[in-house]
This record gives structure tokens, sequence and C-alpha cells, in this order.
DNA sequence: CGCGAGGATATTTTT
DNA sequence: TATCCTCGCG
């Protein structure tokens, strides 16, 4: 049979159970994805079973897409009514029908957490919250953790107790759901919240969805949260035809509520569940997979498994260490050029280098550009984070649901409008007082009190949206958005700014432009494209979700973004404790945070094919501080026999500066530190502290603020020592633990120039601000010719003259008259 | 009401 | 180091 051909025996034993509960704990690289695949197509080809009736659900939407584009290619047309979406935009989907029955409007808006930001510094300035003492991020962030929970903000109070913070984040929690519904609006949260509330509340509606959903899959089961499990667990009682498929040892979103219980726990939630084992990896050599089974070997909290290949034993794992982040930076960018120089075969899209923190890409990319290694960073700042792009998404979301004050008030005085805060504030109080939104409120401004000249603004503004409406009614998509960039002035703004950054902002607002042109040719919903449907499929993009593999470039990527790729040349960086693990994560309570950072340095392991490169520094700067770190942990887990270690004498020289690192600040009679001295390497650090002059300070935790974890504990206190000259980094939980414990890093503060010098490519920097600030080519027209311009028609030219970053353009139009734009942003073609 | 200067503050990971 | 926020002046 066709669809077992290319399965071992254990993947087909998956593929054919369908029916009752499914665990497939599947390795990392052992075709986890064929599986389900497979599985649908046995279920449609096979079984018979109708589309319509089967639901696979990811996390990204490049994985649901993926999956997509293998079910069609192996069933073609008839899987085209399988539901395969990621948990978000299934619940979207659902709560668009249903979400009346929760008292929400269905086209409502989805909040990121800019939004949730904006929107909670208003519940806490209502509610007087000293948000110095509690700060917004925290308070948001232990709602998420209670969402995840399925935790109401009635239950939250109660099980706050005595606690007074508890308590005020519990009304916090209170207030900031009652103004998301007045917004209409609901978080990432709140939509597998809802969806999960929906279910419970209205069993009718449950019911016709576990008819509908017959057959269910879950792919990454070990990184769901309560919320998740719920939502599956609902679904799916009527059936039992639950396969969830997952590797326990992949599990890294913790912090975002992921809870590794659901996927340990499975065989008790479903005793009669069939479990199958997929342990033979198709990806990587047996060096790669025996490194990654010795480090994971070290958690306590999983499930035994070990990978195998029959691929060979490869290549071994190399490990180079370095002096400065700097010099790291510089052996990957001369490594993947000598490898690319040397192989034939090898191009960009082969490596990919992947870090702890998002931070730790600029160093990379500075030095790639002075190779000229074409790469693209995943994530980091998002693209529809941009201000820009959420300045022209505020537009076109008033246009689309008024109901949302976050964006009407985001673009009510951009540009200026002579709008300003009074008149804000009053407008908003009217909007309280009458209880209304505070877009109604402007449309009523004569009746709000206090406002004088104003009004005609406010006025001027409210006319401007509803002709933005009426437009839209009879245009397309992409017309109206360039009718709104035109008409608000927004466009005029952006063209005459003298910000530097004005180029960038000018060509991302051109990529949406494209990407919603994009959208209205190839959505395929039932509804058709709309300006919600757009918005929506914005406001659920992952990073990952943009990487194309039809580029060839290099791929820059944090761990976790990595996860599911696979690449034949990986390079893993900073491999120091501190930052991988990562501090933070270590500073928790408990083996949860190390283990979870070993998990992670199991999925970077695993993503490479064909070798693997580790990489360490010895010192970097962040912050504006350099930071000496001990080498990382995992790396002594790795047998050395697997490793082609070419720093053998740096790796000794670290272990000494390890056994350093404890002698020195366990010992009760510490040496000194130098006074005012300054520190520029290690070297310098233990010359400084046999000088006998003043004392290591006891690890002194900071004052006591609520959830504050133990941070740098100063030398400041110290008699002559420059305050920030030079720090240590307390360990773990020093705010709750006795002082006395061991730091674990050493920071210090370069003062002069040549002490930074090492760790800034000031060179590179440069070269790459001449690079993008190259002048644009002049238009291939001139004055007196014809152009066609997208919107505007034809007309004709009456000038160009080089602008401070284009060229201007100067064009009648035949049928609207004369414009005057930007070369590049306007896009003409000449006829 | 708009803008600039200067100070405080932050970096873990993301649907 | 880089961004954000607040404050004060024109």
């Amino acid at each position: 049979m066709r669809i077992f051909d290319k399965l071992n025996p254990e993947q087909q034993e998956a593929v054919r159970r369908t029916e009752g509960p499914v665990l497939i704990l599947a390795g990392a690289g052992s075709g986890k994805t064929r599986v389900i695949t497979h599985r649908i197509a046995y279920l449609l080809e096979e079984r018979g079973v109708n589309p319509w009736n089967i639901l696979a659900i990811t996390f990204t939407n490049k994985a649901a897409g993926e999956m997509r584009e293998r079910v069609d290619a192996m069933i073609g047309h008839g899987a085209a009514g399988v539901w395969i979406s990621t948990f978000h935009s299934l619940c979207v989907r659902i709560l668009r029908r249903h979400i009346d029955l929760l008292g929400y409007e269905t086209n409502f808006a989805i909040y990121d957490t800019d939004d949730q930001k904006t929107l909670m510094k208003e519940v806490c300035a209502r509610l007087n919250i000293d948000t110095k003492k509690l700060k917004e991020r925290q308070i948001l962030s232990a709602i998420s953790s209670a969402k995840n929970e399925l935790i109401t903000p009635l239950r939250f109070r109660e099980e706050a107790g005595t606690d007074y913070y508890q308590r005020r984040i519990g009304e916090c929690y209170e207030e900031y759901q009652k103004a998301l519904k007045k917004n209409n609006a609901l978080d990432f949260d709140d939509l597998l919240m809802k969806a999960v509330e929906l279910f419970t509340l209205h069993e009718q509606v449950l019911v016709s969805y576990q008819n509908r959903f017959r057959y269910i899959m879950v792919d990454e089961y070990q990184d769901t949260n309560h919320a998740q499990y719920e939502l599956v667990r609902l679904l799916a009682s009527a059936s039992r035809n639950l396969c969830v498929v997952g590797d326990d040892d992949q599990s890294i979103y913790r912090f975002r509520g992921a809870d590794i219980s659901n996927i340990l726990d499975f065989e008790k939630d479903y005793p009669e569940a069939l479990v199958v084992r997929l342990e033979q990896n198709y990806r990587s050599s047996q060096t790669i997979l025996d490194a990654a089974n010795s480090v994971i070997r070290n958690n306590e909290r999983r499930k035994d498994k070990r990978l195998w290949t029959d691929r060979g034993q490869g290549e071994k794992i190399r490990f180079r260490r370095f002096a400065t982040a700097y010099e790291e930076a510089s052996f990957v960018a001369e490594d993947i050029e000598g490898r690319i120089r040397k192989d034939k075969g090898a191009s960009y899209k082969d490596f990919a280098v992947l870090y702890r923190t998002n931070a730790q890409s600029r160093l990379i990319e500075d030095r790639l550009v002075l190779s000229s290694i074409p790469y693209n960073v995943v994530g980091g700042t998002n693209f529809y984070d941009r201000k820009e792009i959420r300045d022209v998404l505020a537009y076109l979301k008033t246009v689309d649901n008024a109901r949302d004050d976050l964006a009407v008030r985001r673009i009510l005085n951009v540009p200026r409008r002579g709008i300003g805060q009074t008149t804000i504030s009053r407008v908003a109080a009217f909007a309280v007082s009458e209880d209304m939104t505070f877009y109604e409120a402007m449309l009523r401004v004569n009746s709000i009190p206090g406002i004088g000249r104003a009004a005609s603004k406010i006025r001027a503004f409210t006319d401007m949206i509803e002709g933005f409406r009426a437009y839209g009614e009879d245009h397309r998509l992409s017309d109206l958005l360039g009718h709104i960039l035109e008409e608000s002035g927004y466009k005029a703004s952006l063209e005459d700014s003298d910000d530097e950054n004005a180029e960038d902002r000018i060509r991302n607002v051109e990529e949406l432009f494209s990407k919603l042109a994009d959208y209205e040719e190839h959505d395929d919903s039932e509804e058709g494209p709309s300006l919600s449907g757009f918005l929506e499929e914005v406001a659920l993009v992952a990073d990952i979700d943009s990487v194309e593999d039809s580029d060839n470039r290099v791929l820059l990527m944090t761990l976790h973004s990595a996860k599911g790729l696979e690449f034949p040349h990986v390079y893993i960086t900073g491999l120091e404790d501190g930052v991988f693990p990562s501090a933070m994560a270590m500073d928790e309570d408990g083996m949860e945070g190390e283990e979870e950072e070993r998990r992670l340095a199991y999925v970077g392991i695993t993503r490479a094919r064909e070798d693997l490169t580790l990489t360490a520094a010895q010192s970097r700067m962040a912050r504006g501080e350099v930071r000496f770190n001990p080498e990382s942990r995992f790396l002594s887990e790795i047998p050395a026999d697997l490793m082609d270690d070419m720093s053998a004498r740096g790796r000794r020289a670290s272990a000494r500066a390890r056994d350093f690192y404890d002698d020195i600040f366990s010992d009760e009679d510490a040496p000194p530190f130098e006074e005012g001295g300054r520190i520029t390497s290690l070297g310098a650090y233990a010359e400084s502290l046999r000088g006998k002059k003043a004392r290591v300070p006891e690890t002194s935790p900071r004052k006591e603020e609520p959830g504050k974890k133990g941070g740098l504990a100063s030398l400041s206190g110290i008699p002559g020592l420059q305050k920030g000259a030079a720090g240590l980094k307390s360990p773990a939980g020093t705010g709750a633990k006795p002082a006395g414990s061991k730091p674990r890093a050493v920071y210090v503060k370069p003062h002069t120039a040549e002490e930074k010098l090492p760790y800034i490519t000031r060179a590179s920097r440069a070269s790459a601000k001449k690079q993008a600030a190259a002048a644009p080519a002049a238009p291939d027209y001139g004055p007196g010719d014809r152009v066609r311009h997208q919107r505007f028609g034809e007309g004709t030219v009456l000038s160009v003259t080089p602008g401070p970053r284009d060229y201007k353009v100067a064009v009648e139009f035949d049928s609207c008259g004369r414009k005057v734009m930007y070369a590049a942003f306007a896009g003409m073609e000449k006829i």
C-alpha cells in the first residue's frame, strides 16, 4: 500500500491505529510530521473518513502550512476540507462564529503585547497602582499565567487571599477584562480561554464541534498549556479519537504556560492509549545524536529514550572558544565564508546560526555584513511591531472596528492634527461618563463640555474615518489602504520627516501594502478577503512563519525559533553559563529552569544534519558592561571523544577560571578589590583581587520588592571603588537566600573607548550604514514623460528632483491633478 | 500643544 | 548600549 511504503514499523503502527487515543513519542528528526500527514491520508483514503471530520492542530502557521502542503501533495484536492490550523487561529475561527454568546461582537479585535501594555497602563492609572512597585509587565504576565490556567478574575481574587500584591493584580485583572470587553477586543490568551469558556457554557456548541471533529491530531503536544489541553480534551471527549505527537525533551515553552505534564501524563488521562515511540532519527549523524543524548540524559523529569540513526558516525562536533564575542562572530562569518568557498555544493541557506537571546544577533549580523554574507534574522523586532506598521494598522483597525479605542487613540493625532492631551482627556472622560466608546464620544463632540476650538479638529477626524469607511464599501482593500495613506496625510508626513529611518519606514509601509495585496489575491477563506480577515492574519503571525526556504541566505535565530527546523550546518553560539543556560532561568528555584535550558540545548543540537559547531566567548558586552562568564555547563556534558576541541588550551584555562570563581566567591576571607581599579580581562581581575585592600562584599539582596529576583550585588558599597566600576552577579535566588553563596559572573564597566573597542564592530557599523544609505537609482522617466501610477492612473511628469533620500517627482495626472511624491514609493512605470 | 533634552531603566525565550 | 519616559520650555 502506497501510504506505508516509506514508513518504518513504528510509524506504520501509529498511522494504522486511527480509533482511540494514541500518544506518539517522537524524538527529534524521527519523522513525526510524516506520521501525521500519512495518518490523514490513511484516514481519507483507506478509512473513507470525510475530510470535514479531521482536525490537525499545530503551534505555528509555518508548521500548519507545511502540513497542508504535504497532505495536498499526497491526496490532492480531496484533502481540502481537512482543518489544519494553529491553536490560535482555530479558536479565532470558532469565536468569530459564536462569541456573541459570550457578549462580544464577532468582529472583535485581537490585542498584541503592545496593545495589552497600553491598556494595562490605563487600568493601572484608574486603579491608582504604583507602577514603580508593581510593573505593568509583571501584572500582565501574572494575568497571562492565570488565563493559561483558565483562572477567571473572580477565582484569581479568591485565591489571592491576604497577599496585598496578589489582590491588587486581581483587581487589575478584573478591570483589564472589562476594558478589553468594552473595546470588543481579546488578547492572545483570551483566544484560548474564551473558546474553552464557550464550550463549557454552551454545550450545544461544543457538541456541534465534537460531531464535526471526529479525528483530532495535535502536533508538539509537549508545548500545550492547560487551556490548550482543556480545549483538546473537550473536543475529543466524545470520539476519543485523539492522536497527540510530541517529545517531552523538546518542551521549551514553560514560560508561556506549557505544562510538560500534559504529555507525561497522557497515559493517565487515556489509559487505553496506544503509545508509540519513534526513536529512529532520519536527520543527523550518530555523533550529533550521541551528543544530544548525553546532554539530555542529565534531566530528571523525562521519559527515557535514545535516538539512533543508520546514517553513520559523521563529523566530530567542533568547539571553539574566543576571548570576546566579537571574535566569536568573526569566526562564524569566516568559517561560513571558507566553507562556501571550499565546498562547491554548499550554499548559504544550508547554514544556521543559533543563540539564546535575540540581542546576540547584532554582533553576528554586523560581522556577516562585513563579509558580504547574505543572511536573514528570524524574529527580534517583529515586522508588525514597527511603529509605522502599527500606525497604519491602527488606521485599518479604526476603519474596521471603531470600538477599538486603542487603535483610534493611536492615530488620532498621527500625523499631527493639533489634537492634544487636554482634548483627549476630555473626550475620554465624556466617554466614560456616558458609557460609550471613545469614537462614539468623538461623534458627539458638540456635547462634550469644555471642548472649544478642538471640536472642529475632532469633527474633521471622524469625517475622515467615515469617509474611509464609505470608500472601503466599493473599493478593493489595497485601494482603500492607498486612499488612507494619501488622505490621512500619513504618507506625506513620512516622506517629509527628516528622521534618519524614514527611508526604512517608507519601505516597510510599502511592504505592508504588498502583504495586503497578496492577502487579497490569495485569500481562500469562505468569506472572501476582508479587512478583519487581514488584520486577524496579521495578528497571529509568528516570527518563524515568514521564513522562506527559497531564500539563499544564512539564517540567524534564537534556539526557540529553531525548533522544528533542520540545517546541514549549525552553529550554536554563546555557550556560556549566564548566557546559555541563561542566568534568569538558573535563578529559578529548583531544577525546572536548568532542565528547560537543557532541553533547549537538546533542541539546538538536534537541528544539525551534518555538522555542528559550538562556540563560546570569555567576555561579551551587555548593556554597556563587559561580562565575563564561565563556559556553559552543557559543554562538559558532551563526551570529550565526540568533540574536536580546538580550544583545548582555552578550555583548560576556562576550567581554571571556573575554579577561580569558586575559590574567590566562596572564600570567607575573600581577596579584596583594588581601590578604584578597572578590570579589562580576567587576568587583570585576578591581579586586582590579590591586592588585599577591600573585601568582596557579601551578596546583598536588593530592597524587598515583589517578584524581583536577586540582582546585581553592586560593589558600590566598597570604600573607594568607583560606583559601577565592577559588579558581581549574584547567584541563584539571592533575593531570598542567605549571603555568602557564590556569584557566577564578573561585570566590568569599560570607561574608555579603547576598553570598548574589542566589543564593537565600528567598521562594520559604518559600512552597513553606508550600504543602507546608498542613493536610490534615478527613475527611468524625466520631465515630459508619460507615466502610469497604480492608483492615480496616467499622467505627465513635470519634474524630477533629487531629494535627501530619494528622487521627488511631480506629476500632473489626467484624472486627479498634480501630485508630488517620492519615486521609490510611488512605483510608477513609464509608458 | 509640540518638541527636545536628559535621566531612568532594561534583556530570556513567543503564540 | 539603546530605548523609553518625563519634564520643562517656547
